[in-house]
DNA sequence: ATTAATGTTCAGAA
DNA sequence: TTTCTGAACATTAA
């Protein structure tokens, strides 16, 4: 579930809280749920993150990840939690007890809270890297540019590489890092851009409309703490609905008015096997 | 009973 | 080499 905008937003939610915090337990499953995959092993994950303070949490990509400081015993090392489809990060109590899967206990100068990691489908996933499996795992040739980071010049020159529909690049995390299936098609929608449009066709001024586009709307995303759609699933870090759904133009909108043109209805296409939407009239290949 | 869902990854084919 | 398709992961709700 969570993309750019989700990410960021349990991000700063659970920042006050863990920065400087130091982790005093870690707990796996307290409620009888399959566990979620989690590398190194429960055991190994726990004595290495046992103790340890927290030196940052921040954003990369769609994952979230909290910094443990070095010291005079220990190298710096990371933890990774990609929330995947219906992860969550919360300060406050999860949704509900049978989907919580970890549970950071914490200590810091103002007292003692807790840190969940919660997951409805369990696809999510949890690792402890070394600086050294951090860089290869997420580095740049794993993961392209943030999509709030990149430059358009960039992205033009990414776009120019691939014979792939547009709206398929734009999932690509190696080409652009962050987007997911709901924002692309929001991106497209405001730039004005078809989504089978080939990638390398597409020019220099309309790659940056979908630049502006993107930079608009996932900043304006993260404003809004993100989209909670019918199913209820993503909140934020205190277990609260976001509000961007009530903006979206085209996701999840077939059949209904495009509310750039007034009067041709949103139409719902299929590729790479996920849903496209968006208006045949206002966008162009 | 069937289908689709905000993500990623892999195998195999084109 | 690149791109595409289908399936897999696990769960729920329409």
């Amino acid at each position: 579930m969570p993309e750019l905008p989700e990410v960021e937003t349990m991000v700063r939610g659970i920042r006050s809280v863990m920065e400087q915090s130091v982790i005093t337990r870690f707990l796996q499953c307290p409620c009888d749920c399959q566990p979620l995959p989690i590398s190194p092993a429960f055991e190994e994950f726990s004595k290495r993150i046992q103790g340890r303070q927290i030196e940052k949490v921040w954003r990369r990509a769609k994952r979230i990840v909290i910094e443990l400081a070095s010291s005079r015993s220990n190298p710096t090392e990371f933890i990774v939690f990609e929330p995947r489809m219906t992860g969550l990060a919360l300060v406050a109590d999860p949704p509900d007890v049978e989907h919580l899967r970890f549970e950071f206990q914490l200590k810091s100068a103002s007292g003692k809270s807790s840190v969940f990691f919660w997951d409805r489908r369990g696809l999510g996933t949890l690792s402890l890297l070394t600086e050294q499996e951090f860089a290869e795992r997420l580095g740049p040739n794993q993961l392209g540019p943030d999509a709030l980071e990149i430059s358009s010049n960039e992205l033009f020159q990414r776009l120019r590489q691939t014979s792939r529909q547009v709206k398929v690049s734009l999932l690509d995390q190696k080409l652009v890092a962050g987007v997911g299936n709901l924002y692309a098609s929001e991106i497209l929608h405001e730039a004005g851009v078809h989504p089978e449009t080939i990638s390398q066709k597409i020019s220099r001024p309309r790659v940056e409309r979908i630049h502006t586009a993107m930079h608009r709307i996932l900043n304006e995303a993260i404003l809004y703490e993100g989209s909670t759609l019918n199913d209820g699933t993503y909140r934020n870090a205190l277990n609260k609905d976001g509000s961007y759904q009530n903006k979206h133009r085209v996701y999840a909108k077939t059949g209904e008015p495009c509310q750039t043109c007034g009067l041709v209805p949103i139409t719902r296409i299929v590729q790479a096997q996920r849903a496209t939407f968006f208006c045949r009239k206002c966008q162009r290949k």
